[in-house]
DNA sequence: ATTCAATACTGAAACGTTTTTGTATTGCAG
DNA sequence: CTGCAATACAAAAACGTTTCAGTATTGAAT
């Protein structure tokens, strides 16, 4: 805590003032130059040379702030997002985040905690700051952003935005197909947690999916996540409710991995091993999926994937390109030690009354 | 219903000069007023007042880059780091994000990737912006930057950078003092990748660990990282290695969470059981590792209040503040089920060379 | 000798603020 | 009635660019 050092070697960048100055040349023939405008066409290559050499000798950098406001161009996007997390958020922003780099483009990232008046707020904020346009992640957007903006996992058709969505009954067959197949026919479910952004689209999808296979959903066997953490905890209180109400199921489609990790241990802690008692069936793929023990049978959304486009849809619009309404990419079903056949339905069905029966 | 409005978002925002034509007052005033600046006490509560409605009424927001140009403070910082990811970096991210938001500040996040070129690009280009500080994550940086810097987990003693650091002597000692309290002597050591900031200076105190506690540290026990990836697999292959060459150790000391998830699986695919035969340490606690199966005695780094606190010098410094050198933050052992007392020295000595004695 | 067009630039406004300095008006003392 | 301080504001520069509208110079054509 001692020293408060001088500060090192702070010098102030070098302006095109100072160019001009060094050139004899005024700062509108150096700009016009360096940003090679159609106008330098008229600026003789021996001209152009010696200010390409002066700016590079003297590392020139035009300062970005005052190019954005004089109305060029600011380069800059916001990403509004619930939170800074590990899994879904962080691996889609991680996306975001590279593709838009590799472009040029900075970007602020907000994070609303789901507050409504930190989302109305952060736009706000950042128009001020002149970004270019908004990526929203797994937020449930009220109204339309004042500027292009791509929203990752949103089902509001709002006007003016683009979605970037899972097909969601894609997704919801792959698993209960799979499920199916193994012979289960008694699936307990854990749907999302009431504000986020795919909870209700993947619900519907896996009624349609189910009814599609000829699935009986139990109601009895449905239960909602509640709290918001990025612990894999998320999933475990809700499971051992529904294992206190039955064990009378042989499988259990979770919302997302980290709620089918927090499933794992719940089940584990209620004696049931996995797969051989129950199979578990996830939705993300995050990275520790395949590291679970058991290892996690899931739907992979691509992420990465989902990120890129949704970096490059919001720039093409940002140019004034095309304006899609959706964009839908497709899951994957990944399949890992988490599920197996189902165990035989009379000892399924009777686990609670078949003491006797042992 | 006719809507013939030209887009939400041509709505141009009302600067000063809007307010100022609207008051019939100067923007010289107005700006005074709002900035409620030592000038402003000349100027009559009556005025005042008319100014604050007016900037109620139009919702005036002061154009930051504006604002930023003429030379008052950007309220902005950059964070420099390697990936956005899952575990450590998220985490620390997010904590550093949280509260630079909370401070009224916005912040662009750069990620390096680790190249060299891209980390002496992209400082240069936040300057560009007018960021006025930087936070730099599990990075090693080469040469101070130019501007007030805050790095986590760093441990080179640069000019004028604040280093806030993990106390890695207590942390060492905490996880071998546990491992030998329960009896192991034979413990295998994952160390981290040499690119990550940690690495060296972990390893370090370990070695001084060993030695006060009486404990020899095998050649032959020690693999390192080596891949970088922020999946669990990260651990696998150098545990696998291991295992091919000797089961001869009780023990196992990873370098995080992550590659001690992946060292439980590589243990589990080689027949080994957690704890019974080898117990597993940890390092950082992640969310998800409390929920591994078994779940994971490892040590805590507080991440979130490194990250706060990394906030927090960086704003203080920005003001003008104190310039400390290091702040150092202390871990915590948190056990659970991956360590348990070792097997019996003979069997563990001599799994090898063993077979005829058994 | 004037006009014209091309060449190679320059001047100055503009972006939206903040801030320093200046000034018109008023009230009041002398 | 003059002088002076206080009051309440305004003018303008400045931040570092970009860009539009000029303009000085040259050479050639009329």
């Amino acid at each position: 805590m001692r020293k408060s050092k001088p500060a090192p070697h702070t010098h102030k960048p070098v302006g095109l003032k100072d160019l001009s100055r060094y050139l004899g040349l005024s700062t509108a023939t150096i700009s016009t130059v360096l940003n090679a405008t159609p106008a330098a066409a008229e600026i003789p290559a021996s001209t152009q040379e010696r200010i390409l050499a002066a700016a590079e000798k003297f590392n020139y950098r035009p300062n970005t702030l005052a190019r954005s406001l004089r109305g060029m161009r600011s380069h800059t996007v916001g990403v509004l997002v619930p939170e800074i997390s590990e899994g879904y958020g962080a691996l889609v922003l991680a996306a975001v985040g590279d593709y838009l780099l590799s472009k040029g483009y900075f970007f602020f990232v907000a994070t609303h905690r789901r507050k409504p008046e930190l989302l109305d707020e952060y736009p706000q904020m950042l128009r001020q700051r002149s970004v270019e346009g908004f990526i929203v992640i797994d937020t449930a957007l009220e109204k339309p952003l004042p500027l292009p903006t791509v929203v990752i996992s949103g089902h509001r058709n709002l006007e003016g935005i683009t979605n970037i969505v899972l097909n969601h009954d894609r997704a919801a067959h792959l698993a209960l197909e799979h499920l199916v197949q193994l012979g289960h026919e008694r699936i307990a479910f854990i749907q999302g947690q009431p504000y986020s952004a795919d909870s209700e689209t993947r619900w519907k999808a896996i009624e349609r999916a189910a009814e599609s296979l000829g699935l009986d959903i139990q109601e009895e066997l449905i239960v909602q996540l509640e709290i918001d953490t990025f612990s894999p905890y998320v999933g475990y209180p809700v499971v051992r409710r529904l294992l206190q109400r039955t064990h009378d199921f042989t499988a259990l489609f979770a919302y997302n991995d980290l709620s089918a990790i927090g499933a794992l241990r719940a089940l584990r802690d209620s004696g049931l091993r996995v797969p051989e008692d129950v199979s578990v069936v996830g939705f993300d793929d995050i990275n520790s999926a395949a590291f679970q023990i058991p290892s996690l049978t899931t739907i992979r959304q691509p992420l990465d994937k989902m990120g890129a486009i949704a970096g490059e849809i919001l720039l093409q619009r940002i140019q004034g390109g095309a304006n899609p309404v959706e964009i839908m990419v497709d899951p994957e079903l990944v399949i890992r030690e988490s599920t197996a056949p189902a165990r035989p339905r009379v000892e399924a069905g009777t686990k609670l009354e078949s003491v006797e029966s042992a």
